[in-house]
DNA sequence: GTAAGGATGCGCT
DNA sequence: GCGCATCCTTACG
């Protein structure tokens, strides 16, 4: 493996930093020979008891276990009956935090056989498509692409069709990302700067009358690939 | 462009 | 029953 798995002390530790500094991190899903990587561009903090938007709020139950467990463990639960959402758990055992992923810039898919392009370069090679012609492009991920039958620029910006990209289910709940060989996230010596990342209040959570007005979700400015409509130009 | 509604499972009151 | 850390399609102007 060419690149470090984010440890367990990256993990255990203060969640809003974390939300933060796993923009740019690379999120890696592998079955068997095949699998798929997407740089994380979206995030969300999900913070304790006292945030009220946080499914641990009411306290511990089976669906929400994992978030009271040790951090760097996967939280996978299912939204609206349909669709899956991946959190990473954060902090120390027994208290309930985790890191929403909303959305990541597709990289990598190995049901594609053009493996001969750098991560780096396919970000740079996106970033001038983006400034000269207002598209994207992705012919690494064309098979799924095609797939899906839809754009790549809209096949993983949202936690619910991310999950279903890199086909994270129910049986990922748990997992633990540390050590895991079917799911991880890994340091490809990005840096986003500070001034790079947006905060601002998160996704679907009004009904929260204590928390829904706190800036705990964090994505790349300027990313096209965030879940939220973005304006160019 | 915006708004409304449907799909659908399951945790919680 | 209700409502959800979602997403897509349809119906408007």
């Amino acid at each position: 493996m060419r690149f470090k798995k984010l440890s367990r002390n990256f993990y255990n530790r203060n969640t809003l930093s974390i939300a933060q500094e796993l923009l740019g991190k690379y999120l890696v899903r592998q079955i068997g020979q095949e699998g798929q990587a997407g740089r994380i561009v979206e995030t969300e903090a999900y913070i304790g008891q006292d945030d009220d938007a946080c499914h641990a709020s009411r306290g511990k139950t089976r669906r929400n276990e994992v978030m009271f467990g040790s951090a760097g463990h996967a939280y996978v639960y299912m939204i609206y009956g349909i669709y899956w959402c991946l959190n990473i758990v954060t902090e120390k055992k027994r208290f309930p935090a985790a890191v929403l992923i909303r959305a990541l810039e597709p990289v990598e898919s190995r049901r594609n056989r053009e493996l001969e392009i750098s991560n780096k370069e396919l970000v740079i090679r996106n970033k001038k498509l983006l400034k000269n012609t207002g598209q994207v492009g992705m012919s690494r991920i064309k098979t799924d692409s095609i797939f899906l039958g839809t754009n790549t620029y809209t096949l993983t910006n949202g936690p619910g069709k991310l999950c279903r990209w890199m086909k994270i289910t129910k049986e990922l709940n748990g997992e633990d990302l540390v050590n895991s060989d079917r799911l991880w996230v890994e340091d490809r010596r990005e840096k986003i700067f500070k001034k790079d990342i947006i905060k601002t209040t998160r996704v679907g959570v009004d009904y929260a009358q204590n928390s829904k007005g706190h800036p705990w979700r964090f994505y790349i400015k300027n990313s096209p690939f965030v879940s939220k409509k973005m304006k160019f130009f």
